[in-house]
DNA sequence: TTAGGGTTAG
């Protein structure tokens, strides 16, 4: 009984890591082979929230078994797959088939779910091949799960074989059917099919709400939405979820404001619409608002910041999210805006601070991180160090491709950032206008005119128009070269509005070559979209003062002291502060 | 066994 007793306790009383280690060894050293097996089972199927500390007491406790049934062996693994261990849960099913043990409908039904999340195909179908041999065709559970395995890997067509099969289905069989058809993108199919539901619940009506919504369909979406016999938070969150993707952020925030119940989804939906908009402010009125901030509010907020360049504020809420009164450990997610925000600030030490504690977050840099820091490390000089991350890389797509680019063109590397632009193409990776600001930086490092033009000029044939800042590398590459009359005729020519970055490259290279006339005109230009940047004031003013025009020189600096304007400091990858 | 929220390059 004292072996039962602790076995409660166990499932009852521990809340940290240290404490389940302590009854852990209790249990077995009072040898819990002895013990009923329905006591194990109780462990298992116990709710603890704090599951992935206490994996490896439940793995230990299914290996003290003396001779683990396959009820034993399926808990084990649905516990795995409901706590999201999905790698876990499958590796455990192929260790109980090479016991020679054979499934029961819990271990079946949750490794399919476990293979569908992995998406290792292969896994899916020999758990399919042992489906049919141990004869689960009557229990709908596994059938759905089977079913809904095939949908999403995308194979609808097997999936609704295994649907029509089926001897017994139930909702849940219907909805995994019409998400399927939701995801392959036929949403008129997966409406004959909704309307085909013969007891359609709750969740049937968001699917087909959430399908509209996420094909751009608000018009069907509201009006379904209007028509559900109840309603969930999940039916209003994919309503406001619906209206942020399509850039509506004021009808999202109706929405909102009449939902009878808001929960945190709610909440960060809206701090990320506000986000795509560019309202910081309002985001942040949003997560101030919010009683329990867990980490993916964190995880929005930060988010923001680092997207609407507020790098400083991004860190600063970082490193608040870390003190011990709030106590969260950041995730890839975290770790993915951080660096950007690092990157933007030319901050390579917080980000040293934070590798350091890598192993107490848990994290491991998977390609996503990889690539945020290639950018990191290439803008704060360290090429190498981005080289070999980049190297490292399990798959290189357009956006490593594109960081390595630029990190190389700003390094001063022109011919290595060429190169890298042939290997990519050469691998039938289209460059995209990221690519493109990569490449024409690396030409306009070195100056390389007729190769910025040719490259600038191929965007086209690779079916992308030039943006406006394409279009500011392009007059700072030709105007630093001194050919002040290309790069007027180019602005002319662009087809949008020029920005002060544009006519700021003009004035620059006005400057450097002592051309007055054109040098007026970028100045003109440049005061009239950005007229608090002094820069342009004292650019003009040295114009004059190259070719002896003392006065107008003179009159445009007192201009500038009397106006009180702001003076930017000099742009460099290294920080700020 | 099914539905809603987030991350990288410029």
């Amino acid at each position: 009984m004292v072996a039962t007793k602790l076995i409660l306790t166990f499932m009852k009383n521990f809340s940290t890591l240290k404490q389940a280690k302590q009854i852990h060894a209790q249990i077995i050293t009072n040898d819990l082979t002895r013990l009923e097996p329905l006591f194990i089972h109780r462990i298992l199927l116990c709710d603890i929230t704090n599951h992935k500390t206490i994996s490896p007491y439940i793995l230990s406790i299914l290996h003290h078994l003396r001779d683990p049934d396959s009820f034993s062996w399926g808990c084990v693994i649905r516990f795995f797959s409901q706590k999201g261990q999905f790698i876990e849960a499958v590796s455990l099913y192929i260790q109980m088939r090479k016991v020679g043990l054979c499934p029961n409908s819990h271990a079946v039904s949750s490794v399919l779910k476990s293979c569908a999340k992995v998406e290792d195909d292969l896994c899916g179908v020999s758990v399919h091949g042992d489906v049919q041999k141990i004869g689960f065709s009557r229990c709908v559970y596994v059938q759905t799960a089977l079913l809904d395995l095939y949908c999403k890997n995308g194979d609808v067509l097997t999936a609704r074989k295994v649907f029509d099969e089926m001897a017994e289905r139930n909702v849940v069989s219907w909805n995994s059917l019409l998400v399927g058809y939701i995801k392959g993108g036929n949403l008129d199919e997966a409406r004959c099919f909704f309307d085909e539901i013969p007891k359609k619940d709750v969740i049937s009506w968001n699917s087909m709400v959430s399908g509209y919504a996420k094909g751009g369909k608000m018009e069907q979406a509201c009006y379904l939405f209007r028509q559900m016999p109840e309603r969930s938070i999940v039916s209003w969150n994919t309503m406001i979820s619906g209206y942020v993707d399509c850039g509506s952020i004021r009808l999202a925030r109706e929405f909102f404001d009449v939902m009878p119940k808001r929960n945190s989804v709610s909440l960060i939906t809206m701090i990320a619409g506000y986000s795509k908009s560019g309202e910081v402010d309002s985001a942040r009125e949003i997560f101030d608002r919010m009683d329990d901030k867990d980490l993916w509010s964190y995880n929005a907020m930060i988010a923001c910041y680092a997207q609407n360049s507020k790098p400083k504020e991004a860190l600063d809420l970082f490193n608040g999210m870390l003190k011990p009164e709030i106590g969260l450990h950041p995730d890839k997610m975290t770790l993915g805006s951080v660096i950007s925000a690092c990157s933007q600030l030319g901050n390579l030490d917080q980000w040293l601070w934070i590798e350091t504690h890598m192993n107490d977050y848990g994290v491991v840099l998977d390609d996503h991180l990889t690539t945020a820091l290639i950018d990191l490390y290439a803008k704060c000089g360290s090429i190498d160090k981005a080289c070999e991350l980049f190297h490292g890389l399990r798959k290189r797509d357009v956006v490593a491709y594109s960081a390595m680019i630029y990190g190389c063109g700003v390094n001063g590397k022109v011919s290595d950032a060429v190169d890298l632009f042939e290997q990519m193409v050469g691998e039938c990776i289209d460059p995209n206008l990221a690519t493109y600001t990569g490449i024409l930086t690396a030409y306009n490092h070195a100056g390389l005119v007729e190769e910025g033009y040719r490259s600038f000029n191929s965007m086209k044939d690779n079916g992308l128009a030039p943006s406006v800042d394409h279009y500011g590398i392009m007059v700072d590459l030709l105007g630093r070269a001194g050919w002040l009359d290309e790069a007027y005729k180019l602005i002319m020519n662009m087809p949008m509005q020029p920005n002060a970055g544009v006519w700021g490259a003009l004035l620059l290279a006005c400057r450097l070559h002592g051309n007055v006339k054109l040098g007026e005109i970028a100045a003109q230009h440049c005061i009239k979209l950005e007229s608090e940047t002094a820069g342009y004031y004292s650019l003009l003013s040295g114009i004059y003062a190259t070719i002896g025009k003392w006065n107008d020189a003179k009159k445009l600096t007192t201009g500038v002291e009397g106006k009180k304007i702001i003076k930017i400091p000099g742009c460099s990858w290294t920080q700020l502060e």
